[in-house]
DNA sequence: GCCGTTTTCGGCCCGACTGTTTTCAGTCG
């Protein structure tokens, strides 16, 4: 927890003092303790044993702030530069096309500290004064600003998940009978502008003041706290009395459209789904879990994620709800970085956490030669990296590593390296890391090149999309599942949060098994292994079951899939 | 700010693209 928490603070340092123009290498230095901090062990006992240096990346200067933090949970540098540098300038930083350079220049030469003063300055013709401001350059921000606009208030889905989960694992600690996350949450939401818990207790009393102890600018009745989060997000906390756990977070976790589309079927059944809780008649309708909330109204559990009105009630009617993906039936991952190009935790790190999380196999996919910003492998090393694999396969057996790269596809749609070095890779990751901007026609025909070549395994984060951050890339998807399909190319979606990937249900070929997914977490460190879970849940968001996913099968069969791909590979 | 060493400071990861400018600064992955 302290070093999550340490790490972050670091990061924000470095970012910090980027905008405010200090050396490159000071602010990567943060980047890099911050990355090490991560992975190291408990630093209480590092400090004890005089050993914070050891980590590398740890000099004086930081293991003082790290000590410092230990005593005091407070950075005074970072106090400090907090006061210097506006929030606004912070979200300047943070539109495309803005980096350190261009917002000192709008600071220093004309006063801008805010994405709306941004807007002003070149709404007045302000911000064309400025040298390096063309037209071109001014219509990029100005599209920014509006992406900038429609997200404000947004968060990822995972920083809400955390705060949401330390609150329901408190109220269970304390003695309720049951906690859950509602809403968007609860849905599998990408992005998310709240956090609500539903707590199930008798006397919420007791346990509202001690969830409220030590939080400031909160509001609090009887039966509910609500507050600011760590994200920022608002938190709602609602207890019920746990008869009526189940009909609360029915209400409280469907979509407008499906709560919509079930209030007919509910009246139906003699239940009233307006208010604030659902009722039969003059009382409470009594269910302590959601499947007793939907028995009552005639219909069979509805999976969270499924909860949006795009046909879910009849098929909960009809009987045809899939029996989605589930976590159990993860069985490895392809997609993951060590220490070889940019990761965090070296190859032998990756596959221990793996095993530890219960799973056959991994896949090891660093970035390839023309990705130099992140370490890309040459050719030589891809081979020694090879022989490393080897050697770890052989001491974590029955555990495998699959040896594969994720490949740049480069301006024209090739990969990466020569046919007979991506002959010794059991797979291939190909994605897209340069040229986001081409007109639609040819970034299709780029893709489509890239799934058809017979090397090419997994299509890597397809969209190119950032949430909150960056709009996806144009092009055709239907061509190019297409092209993947008849070459029997896997498409990833991508667990990276910040790259979660398109909605899978409206690919017929995906409902119908012609094409698989892969839950890709691209994880650079060991802690990245846990975005499966969001894989997951956006997986059963786009009602993906079992028989859809690459990672479903097992070690054997994975070794026996490739193996035909590669005789096909070679004979082609 | 860290590291390594040539003990006192220089090097630290890069290459392409973009939009501007007219030779390059800034951004991005």
């Amino acid at each position: 927890m302290a070093n999550e928490e340490i790490a972050s603070a670091f990061r924000e340092i470095g970012r910090l003092l980027e905008l405010k123009g200090e050396s490159l290498f000071q602010v990567r230095a943060y980047g890099k303790a911050a990355d090490r901090l991560v992975e190291a062990g408990d630093l209480a006992e590092l400090i004890r044993e005089g050993k914070l240096t050891d980590i590398p990346g740890i000099g004086k200067a930081m293991a003082e702030k790290i000590g410092y933090f230990m005593a005091t949970g407070a950075i005074p540098q970072l106090e400090e530069l907090r006061r210097e540098i506006p929030q606004g300038v912070i979200d300047l930083a943070g539109l495309s096309g803005l980096g350190p350079g261009r917002v000192r220049k709008l600071r220093d030469e004309i006063g801008v500290e805010s994405v709306e003063a941004l807007e002003a300055a070149i709404q007045s013709g302000q911000a064309a004064d400025i040298k390096g401001f063309g037209p071109k350059l001014l219509k990029n921000l100005r599209s920014g600003i509006d992406l900038w606009k429609r997200v404000r208030g947004l968060r990822l889905h995972m920083a809400g998940r955390r705060e949401a989960e330390e609150i329901v694992s408190r109220a269970l600690e304390s003695g309720a009978p049951a906690a859950a996350p509602a809403g968007g949450i609860a849905r599998g939401m990408e992005t998310i502008d709240r956090v609500t818990v539903v707590i199930a207790i008798d006397e919420p009393a007791p346990l509202l003041n001690r969830l409220a102890a030590g939080l400031t600018g909160t509001d609090q009745t009887a039966e509910t706290l609500c507050y600011t989060g760590r994200s920022e997000l608002p938190i709602e906390i609602i207890t019920v009395p746990p008869a009526r756990f189940g009909g609360k977070l029915l209400l409280l976790t469907g979509s407008a459209a499906h709560l919509e589309q079930l209030k007919p079927i509910a009246e139906t059944a003699g239940v009233e789904l307006s208010g604030l809780s659902p009722a039969r008649g003059d009382a409470p309708l009594e269910a302590s879990n959601e499947a007793e909330a939907y028995q009552a109204l005639g219909l069979p559990m509805i999976p969270p994620e499924l909860r949006e009105g795009r046909g879910e009630i009849e098929a909960a009617q009809q009987g045809r709800l899939p029996r989605l993906l589930e976590s159990p039936d993860i069985r490895g991952l392809f997609h993951m970085h060590s220490t070889w190009s940019d990761g965090k935790a070296t190859i032998e790190e990756m596959a221990e956490h793996a095993i530890s999380l219960g799973l056959e196999y991994i896949g090891l996919a660093d970035h390839s030669r023309s990705a130099g910003y992140a370490g890309g492998l040459s050719p030589d090393r891809l081979r020694a990296q090879s022989e490393e694999v080897a050697r770890l396969n052989e001491k974590l057996a029955p555990f495998r590593i699959f040896h594969g790269i994720e490949s740049d596809i480069l301006a024209e749609g090739e990969l990466d390296y020569e046919d007979e070095l991506l002959g010794i890779l059991d797979f291939v990751v190909a994605s897209i890391h340069s040229r986001f901007g081409l007109e639609r026609e040819a970034q299709t025909a780029r893709l489509i090149r890239a799934v058809q070549n017979p090397h090419t395994t997994i299509l890597g984060h397809s969209s190119g999309r950032l949430l909150l951050a960056r709009e996806p890339y144009e092009f055709d998807s239907e061509a190019v599942w297409d092209a993947a399909r008849t070459n029997d190319t896997v498409i990833e979606l991508n667990a990276h949060e910040k790259r979660l990937d398109v909605d899978w249900r409206d690919i017929p070929a995906v409902r119908e098994r012609h094409l698989l997914i892969s839950i890709g977490p691209d994880a650079h460190d060991r802690r990245g292994l846990e975005t499966l879970d969001m894989g997951i849940r956006i997986a059963r968001k786009g009602w993906l079951t079992k028989e859809a996913v690459l990672n479903t099968m097992g070690r054997d069969e994975v070794t026996d899939w490739l193996g035909e791909r590669k005789k096909r590979t070679t004979s082609a």
